[in-house]
DNA sequence: CTGAAAGCGCTAACAA
DNA sequence: TTGTTAGCGCTTTCAG
C-alpha cells in the first residue's frame, strides 16, 4: 500500500505539498496540484484516515447506537442515516444494543470511549445519566432520535400528542367502543413510549367522556404480538370493540390479520389506526400516523454535522425536541363507525 | 483525554511497559501489571485504536457491505454479524448499497480502500471482477454471504436445490397445479437468485411431468409485491392454482393476504410455500424453508476472523460454498392437496 | 523483566 | 507557493 511519501516522490514535491494538494487545505499552485493528483492516481494512493485523524483529531466516522435493526422504523432510520453520512464522506459504525446488558456497558466504556468517532447518534435509546456523562466527557457532539437526551439536540415526535390525535380521529368518526393495544406498562421501551401513548389515548377518551376500564391491552410491539392479542381479544363477539388504536403499525397489522381470520371485516366492522407509516399499511387497509423515520435520520445527521462544524455550546439543561411532521394517512377505504 | 504516557507516569513505568501491561503482549511482572492497570482505571484511560493500528496494521474494525437493511433476511444477518463481531472486540462499519450506482463505486474506490478495515464481509452483493480485484489488492480477508466470490470463502444456500425441494414438497402432497411467484428475470438480484429459484422450480415440475407454460409470475420481493401479484393472479377462479411456491417468505405473505381477501382459504384451498424462515410464517400458516440468516452471519464472522489469524492462502480460482442447513418447517396446519 | 528510542502515515506550524 | 520540522498516540525492536 502506497503512502503519501510515494506520491510526493513521484510528483517531485515534499510530503507536505502532496498533502495540501490532495486534501485541498492550504495553498498549492494549480500546476503542482494536478501533478500530485496524477501521481496519486497512477499508484492508486488513498489517504489513511487513521494516520490523518491522529494529527487532526477528526476521524470522519460517526458511531450509531440502536436497539433494533429488523423493526421497520429502526431499519428506516438506519438506512437514511447511513445514506446521509456517506454523502458527506463519513463512515458509520453500528452498535446494536437491544437492552441494558453487560454488552451495553462495554460499548459505552470501551468501544465508544476510544476517540474513534467524531460524534454519536443515539437512536431510540434512553441513556442513563452515567452514559450521557461518558459521552459528554468525550467532548464530541451527540444527537438523539426518539426522545430527549440531557444537554444535546434530539429529534422526536410527541408521543402523547400523536396517540391523542389518533384516538380523536376514531372518536370523530363516531366510535365509542375503542381499545388501545400497546406495549406493556411494566416492560417499558426507552423514553416510556408505551406509557406516553397510553396517556394520549386515555386523555382523548376521558375528554370525550368515555370510561377507561378495560380499554387497554398490552402485547409485544411486533406483528406476531399484535396477532396473538387480536386472537384473544377479538374472539369474543360480545366484548369486541368497533375500533382499535394500536401503538405501532406492526401491532396494528397483527391485529388486522387476526381480525380477518375471525371473520371480522376491516375497516367496516373494525377500524384500526396505528403509528409509523409502515409500507404495508395500504394493503391491510390500515390508517396510520406517519412518523417519517427517514426524515428523522437525515435531520439527525444534519444536526450532528452542524455541531461538528461550529461546536454549538450544548443546550444547557434540557434537550431540544424538534417535533417531526405528523401526517395522518387514510387508507383507500376509511374506517367507518359502527352501523346504528 | 488521557494518553498512555499519563498512565505510565502515574504508575511510574515507561510507556513501553504500560503498553505491554495493558495489551498483554510481552513480559510484565504481575506486580507492575496490576499497578499499571490500576493507574489506567483511575484516570479512565482507553487505548486509541487509531494510534495503535498505525503501528500494528490492525484496526479491529470490519467493513460490511449489504444491499438492504429493512428486508428481514438482511436485517437478521446484520444483527448476527454485529453481535459476533462485538463479542470479539471488533467494530462494524456498514455500507448500504442497494444497486450499482456512483455511490457504490465511491465505496469501493475510496471508503474500502483506506486500510481502515481488517477485513470485509459482503452480504448478498455480487462483486464485479474489478471490485474483487480492488478488495484482494488490499490483502485483507474477505468473506461473502449469499453467493460465491472469486478467490474467497463464502456462505450460501443452494438456491436451485432449495427451490426444487420446496416444489417437490408441494408435488409430494399431490398438487399438480402449481405456480411460482418470484423475482423478475429481467431485473436479477445479485447472484441470479431469481433465475436459480425459477430453475429449481422448473426442474421439479419437469421431473414430475408437468408443463411449464404459464406457471411463473414475477413481482417485487416484498410483501406488497406479493400482495399485488396475488390480487391479480388469484382473482380469476378458473386459472387459480392449488399451490404456490414463492421465492421468498415476504412474497408468500403478500400472496396469502391477497388470497384471504379474495376468500380463498389458506392452506386448505391454497398451499403456499416460501423460503427464509420468516417469523410471521406461523401466523400466516406458511410453510417455509429456513435459511438461518443468523447462522450465516456468525459463520461469516468466524471464517473471517480465522482468516485474520492465519492468513489462509486464498482458495485459488473458485470460491468455497459452505452450504447452509436447510430445514423445512411445516406450519401448524400443513398444506393439503386439492380435494378430489 | 523494564526502559529508551524509533517510527507507523499523516498534517500543521513555521520558514524560506 | 513550497519545503522543513515536529509530533499526534501508540507499539516494537533492541539494549540493559
Amino acid at each position: 500500500m502506497s503512502t503519501i511519501a510515494d506520491v510526493a516522490r513521484l510528483a517531485s514535491v515534499a510530503k507536505a505539498t502532496a498533502s495540501r494538494a490532495l486534501s485541498g487545505r492550504g495553498y498549492v499552485s494549480e500546476e503542482t496540484r494536478t501533478r500530485v493528483v496524477a501521481a496519486a492516481r497512477t499508484i492508486g494512493y488513498v489517504v489513511s484516515p487513521n494516520a490523518a485523524s491522529l494529527v487532526t483529531g477528526r476521524t470522519k466516522n460517526i458511531g450509531v447506537i440502536i436497539p433494533y435493526i429488523s423493526r421497520w422504523f429502526f431499519a428506516e432510520v438506519l438506512e437514511s442515516v447511513e445514506q446521509a453520512l456517506l454523502e458527506q464522506g463519513y463512515d458509520m459504525t453500528l452498535y446494536n444494543l437491544p437492552a441494558p446488558s453487560p454488552e451495553r456497558v462495554r460499548v459505552f466504556e470501551y468501544f465508544l470511549a476510544r476517540k474513534r468517532f467524531d460524534g454519536v447518534i443515539s437512536v431510540g435509546v434512553e441513556l442513563s445519566d452515567e452514559e450521557v456523562d461518558h459521552l459528554h466527557h468525550m467532548r464530541r457532539p451527540l444527537v438523539g432520535i426518539g426522545g430527549p437526551i440531557r444537554g444535546v439536540h434530539s429529534i422526536a415526535i410527541n408521543d402523547v400528542a400523536a396517540a391523542r390525535l389518533a384516538t380523536e380521529h376514531l372518536l370523530s368518526l363516531g366510535h365509542t367502543d375503542i381499545l388501545h393495544v400497546g406495549g406493556s406498562q411494566e416492560e417499558q421501551m426507552d423514553f416510556d413510549v408505551h406509557s406516553k401513548r397510553l396517556a394520549g389515548f386515555n386523555a382523548a377518551m376521558l375528554a370525550a367522556g368515555h370510561p377507561l376500564a378495560g380499554t387497554f391491552y398490552a402485547c409485544e410491539l411486533t406483528v406476531p404480538g399484535g396477532y396473538e392479542m387480536g386472537r384473544s381479544v377479538l374472539g369474543d363477539p360480545r366484548r369486541r370493540p368497533t375500533a382499535i388504536f394500536a401503538a405501532s403499525d406492526e401491532i396494528a397489522i397483527g391485529l388486522i390479520v387476526a381480525a380477518r381470520e375471525l371473520g371480522i371485516l376491516v375497516p367496516s366492522e373494525l377500524s384500526v389506526i396505528g403509528i409509523d407509516g409502515h409500507p404495508y399499511a395500504e394493503m391491510f387497509r390500515l390508517t396510520t400516523l406517519e412518523q417519517h423515520p427517514r426524515n428523522q435520520g437525515r435531520l439527525a445527521v444534519t444536526s450532528l454535522l452542524a455541531d461538528l462544524e461550529s461546536p454549538t455550546p450544548a443546550p444547557s439543561a434540557e434537550s431540544t425536541v424538534l417535533p417531526t411532521n405528523l401526517v395522518m394517512r387514510s387508507s383507500t377505504s376509511a374506517p367507518r363507525p359502527p352501523l346504528p
